[in-house]
DNA sequence: CACCGTTACGGTATCCGTAAGGATT
DNA sequence: AATCCTTACGGATACCGTAACGGTG
């Protein structure tokens, strides 16, 4: 019985008992996977898995036992592994966020800045994605934390923890109809040519949403997957669009107007996303610090150890 | 880092980090464990102990995080195994009781028998030493249940769940003085020469106590470790002795005679000791329900669970 | 026949025990 | 001097990857 034996069988169940995926997923070869499993079965004297034929179909009633040993096991060398990488005295400490360009470039580069201040020598790395890909990279592990908009599926294996509202504004070329006239209304809007985020992301499906629900169409004649692209275009005159208010700056932005929106559509929910586990490094709460200065992380921490 | 270096940190804390004696313990030698606690150190990338010269004084602050990891792992490593032995195929059930030759011969005869029907095929090993040797045994999982009269160490690793009473009588010669004369007393027993248990036996050393506390001082002529022998020599007329009323058979014993001594002695409180552990094997919870039929079963393994 | 788990085989890394070395009490 | 940790070294063992094999859908 040893440690790799266990990961294997953590993995195997993750991976529906595909021997094959388990070894590509373990990058090693399908013959360990199997024979390694065979060994632990004959140190404990009894089937772990059922096999109907070549196939694998699950955990005998033993299994079932030892597989919820063997995750725990599991689980407490992760974090071992992890407590190792934030107190080496060898390699840096390294923290990984994913998130997409939009808090990338705006919602994270304030807290980014302090979090420096507080963890000179930690290696942040940036992993830049969309919405959906980001909670898969916190649920595999690929990162440490998650920053986006709220859009979780629901049997998800991370948490999510709020902690901002964005407002949105419209942003139009200068002297466009839309800058006078009076309040700003979801009509107005929808009467001028649109430019979104991408559905994959929480800003673009969250307008339509908005918009649809109702009842309006609007004529969307561009979607893009960041905010510069799509101010460049605003300014470029091919249509208007809704963004984020942190989008918008009157200097640095002298080819834009904005209108507040905010009474239009919801604010977005920025959420951290994060991987239930027994040990949160220093840099992580640290962080989750920083952008949600609010957070209560003794909250946070019962949250994420818990299942 | 795997198991093993885990379970040598582990018992590298317990044997007061001296490396000869964790080498003895885990049967190896002291150089696997001082190399291999200095791989895991390696590949950690911090000291896990503190090294004062060519001494190991204790964990380092990040060692002690590493250790109260390593202890819940082998935790689950050992949970694992013992339910491997409970489970396998090919090996032979086994439950190793430690227990004392009166226990043995006669407070566990009626429950093993009836064990054996409901366990046909665990091999019973019964492991006879005295009441001190009992609770080591146990809290060294040499024996997977002990069972004693309650005399415990008050810093001892093993929990102690009473679970019977055993009443005490004295034991003569046909036609002895005792035997007439009236209400037995405290008093007139001392008055002849007594045979009782060794003291390192609760049978014995309660016996002590009850006459010493009435500032009686009885005339031992002999002291031995089991109630075969004492009965022998009663019988010869060498002295007199208390022993369990379950010693005493009417019909086996007729060369002795017994008067009932419950009112003089308290009564001796049979305890079951077992390790505290995740996992407890159906085996050992049957027989503890057969050794006391009274016993509530969750309550049992929660306080065997609990620290 | 594509996929999948098992088995055979050879190379390698790891682990172990003995024994010697050096430090401490 | 006794004890104790570290290091060196040779041998045993376990583990790994490639590749061939044998079911299965």
């Amino acid at each position: 019985m040893n440690l790799q034996q266990m990961r294997y069988l953590v993995a195997a169940s993750a991976r529906d008992f595909n021997f094959s995926e388990v070894g590509r997923f373990i990058h090693t070869s399908q013959s360990v996977i199997s024979r390694q499993i065979q060994l632990l079965e004959a140190e404990l004297g009894f089937d772990v898995l059922v096999r109907r034929g070549k196939r694998i179909t699950g955990f005998t009633r033993e299994g079932e036992t030892v597989f919820a040993i063997a995750r725990r096991m599991v689980k407490e060398a992760d974090d071992l592994r992890r407590f190792a990488e934030d107190h080496s005295k060898r390699t840096q400490a390294r923290l990984t966020v994913a998130t997409t360009h939009f808090h990338a470039r705006y919602t994270l580069l304030e807290p980014i800045l302090k979090f420096r201040t507080l963890h000179p020598h930690v290696l942040l790395r940036l992993k830049q994605s969309d919405p959906t890909d980001v909670e898969r990279i916190v649920g595999q592990e690929e990162a440490d934390i998650g920053v986006t908009a709220q859009m979780l599926d629901s049997d998800s294996e991370v948490v999510a923890i709020p902690c901002q509202s964005v407002p949105r504004v419209v942003i139009t070329p200068p002297r466009h109809p839309l800058l006078s006239g009076g309040r700003l209304t979801l009509e107005r809007i929808v009467a001028h040519p649109l430019i979104i985020y991408d559905e994959k992301y929480t800003g673009g499906s969250a307008v339509m949403q908005t918009l649809q629900s109702k009842g309006l169409e609007p004529q969307i004649v561009m979607t893009a997957m960041d905010a510069d692209v799509i101010k460049t275009y605003v300014a470029a005159g091919l249509g208007i669009s809704i963004v984020q208010a942190a989008v918008y700056d009157r200097r640095q932005d002298p080819g834009l107007r904005a209108i507040d929106a905010s009474h239009l559509f919801k604010p977005l929910v920025i959420v951290m996303l994060l991987k239930p586990r027994l040990y949160v490094s220093k840099a992580v709460s640290d962080f989750a610090l920083t952008v949600a200065p609010a957070l209560d992380i003794s909250k946070m921490e019962s949250a994420v150890r818990g299942k």
